[in-house]
DNA sequence: AAAATTTATGTTATATTATAACATAACGCT
DNA sequence: AGCGTTATGTTATAATATAACATAAATTTT
């Protein structure tokens, strides 16, 4: 099974999350010819700072912190859309929330376990699973 | 496996689901000492006139007209609420709509197909399915 | 390189979904 | 009948998301 449930609830480094992230991003968008713009690469950046999923306007508040400017809700739509377009990010409709995908590019079910307590969001895949889906 | 997803998408006498699910609310409302106000029966009712999830606006919308006068939106909210307790129904987040539960009581995981198409939602709940999500 | 085209972002307004807060009415009990 | 509880009515507003149009930046074509 894979599953990224270990890291979130346990201290770690979290540095190596983001730049893994990163790195699988740049990746992807080379292989897609898509281009990941600063605003693009910010809000992939927001959604992984933790294991919590954010929600669009979080995204919109601490945007316009990091940039120093006003951004204004389809700016952050549009990153989210494109984001979701290349599998980089997962929305939670749930929460309506949006968070960092830890395995893009690997074909899975997108199960999400949230914790009630602190909000975070493991996700997994799971063989056995896809197939009692399929 | 438990579904229903063969009725949803064929010709079948509808009032029969209807009917089954209000004797099952009813049912289920002596029960647990719960009322099935008029109210809360017609949004159960206007939740099983298709097998299509309704929004809360389209509820809204539809029960003005039955009621022939104006429904604010919390009495909307409150009903599906209700509903919701008892299990009467379920909410599906990534539509923003609510659904009649075809197996209200059988504890269940809430997993839908909703088809693409017409937009009709199948309820299933599977014991393989369930000894894996576990 | 200039023009034309496409792609991305900015901006304003508004749609859609959901809830807060308070007022009134109906019900159930003693 | 009076009291507490539960349900509904009403008004306003919060939270989430998108439409529509303008500008700018990047890419391609000539």
């Amino acid at each position: 099974m894979l599953t990224n449930s270990r890291l979130v609830h346990q201290p770690h480094d979290h540095d190596r999350c983001i730049n893994a992230a990163l790195t699988r991003a740049k990746g992807l968008c080379l292989e897609r010819n898509a281009k990941l713009t600063p605003t693009r690469e910010a809000v992939l950046t927001l959604l992984w700072q933790s294991h919590r999923p954010l929600g669009a306007y979080q995204v919109q508040e601490q945007l316009s912190k990091l940039l120093a400017k006003n951004i204004a809700p389809p700016t952050v739509y549009r990153a989210i859309e494109f984001l979701l377009g290349l599998g980089l990010i997962h929305r939670l409709p749930s929460l309506n929330a949006y968070i960092g995908c830890p395995f893009p590019s690997s074909h899975h079910s997108n199960l999400f376990m949230i914790c009630n307590q602190c909000g975070s969001a493991a996700e997994m895949t799971d063989a056995a699973l896809n197939e009692v889906l399929q």
